[in-house]
DNA sequence: TGGCGTCCGATTGTATACAAGGTAAAGTAC
DNA sequence: GTACTTTACCTTGTATACAATCGGACGCCA
């Protein structure tokens, strides 16, 4: 593999499981002999996560991972909402039976069955499953603009899992409004799935800022 | 200014210039050498033009300009669609009196008082005052990611403008739909803000398919 | 004692040299 | 004649050396 994707992939995964923290400085010389790749690679995987929006330039040129303050989640909620509002209705029109009749059995099923690749814990199960409908309803968004615009956005999303917990009953609930959501999209309903989305996304978004720390970061 | 800058904006002015048609090959030592820059600065330059859409990776790692056919500019107003609607309900959520009832005044006498600075051709009036709109909506957004999303998005759309021309009678329209969606802004209305903006772009979007040379590109 | 200027250090920005990979063309064998 | 293999060149990927700019600290002068 090139070295800078190397160096992108560990730094990407460093910053999103809260191995690096907000404002942790990128000094270029250190991160680069710490990664064990030269400068010149290492310039080209901050550029990417710089694009990204996980790390920005600080005052003089340095570059430090970007911060995620309650402000930040709102706001990244507010883009998610713009785009999965409009992938679930673009997904409802082009509708794939198989995909989303597979995917409302295993929610109804409580997890059981989905990624059969591996054995996955009780705890990690409700994720792998909303992320194989993120997923699934990513890939039925069909427009490679639509879907790179949520690539960026599910980088975010993973870091801001990591900062927020949620409860059995919330997840519960959660479990409750994709059903709808799968549903909404079986039936061609582009208006309801939609709105199921822009409902679970403001409930989800609620139950994270609950969870969060009261102090602002 | 620095050199992978300077690369990036002239090679961006370029593309969306038409100067460069999709498909043109970025040789990295041919437009280090045309542009007066060295490789390294230069890859940096393709690596944003590359995460922002306009250029990408083709068959043996070669950075060529990406094509913008028929089904690219439908997919496009995907993502438009589910940024600008967003973003119209947030300004309308976050009023700014003035600013609205400034662009108001604005289309309302024809675009004369708009962009007071240096001359504008009567012929790119129109789109001046748009681009106005939409400034101010961007703003309206408040929302950083948001904001992100729509920066790379504008870049696209000034290339699809250069490909395609409306007449005067779409213009006027144009005009109409604008001022209902300031209007629904000033009256805080969201629903009536993103409906209205929804409206705007699909006839937008007619229109720049009708303009269209009949090849698929 | 406080403010300003200069010098030193470190960091990023750029250029170039070298390595590795891939593609295309040419030649040979079937 | 065609297909496969091999070789050579061209391209990108990486490393390192050098230049320039920014920040900080120390010292001097008011």
């Amino acid at each position: 593999m090139r070295a800078s994707e190397t160096a992108y992939q560990l730094l990407r995964d460093e910053i999103i499981q809260w191995k690096l923290e907000p404002g942790t400085p990128l000094g270029e010389v250190e991160t680069s002999l710490r990664l064990g790749v030269s400068r010149t690679p290492l310039r080209e995987a901050l550029s990417r996560l710089i694009a990204e929006g996980l790390v920005r330039t600080g005052p003089g040129r340095t570059a430090v991972v970007t911060s995620l303050s309650r402000g930040d989640i709102v706001e990244l909620f507010e883009l998610r909402e713009a785009l999965e509002t409009q992938s679930a209705r673009l997904a409802a029109r082009r509708r794939e039976r198989l995909v989303f009749e597979s995917l409302r059995a295993d929610f109804l099923a409580g997890g059981r069955g989905a990624g059969g690749a591996g054995p996955v814990s009780a705890e990690d199960r409700p994720y792998v499953l909303a992320d194989a409908l993120d997923l699934a309803i990513d890939e039925a968004a069909a427009s490679v603009y639509l879907r790179g615009a949520l690539r960026d956005l599910r980088g975010h999303l993973a870091r801001v899992r990591r900062s927020a917990h949620s409860n059995s009953e919330r997840l519960a609930r959660a479990t409750t409004e994709h059903v709808l959501i799968v549903d909404a999209i079986l039936a061609q309903d582009e208006a309801l799935a939609a709105s199921a989305t822009s409902v679970h996304l403001h409930n989800s978004l609620e139950n994270i800022l609950a969870s969060l720390p009261e102090d602002t970061e």
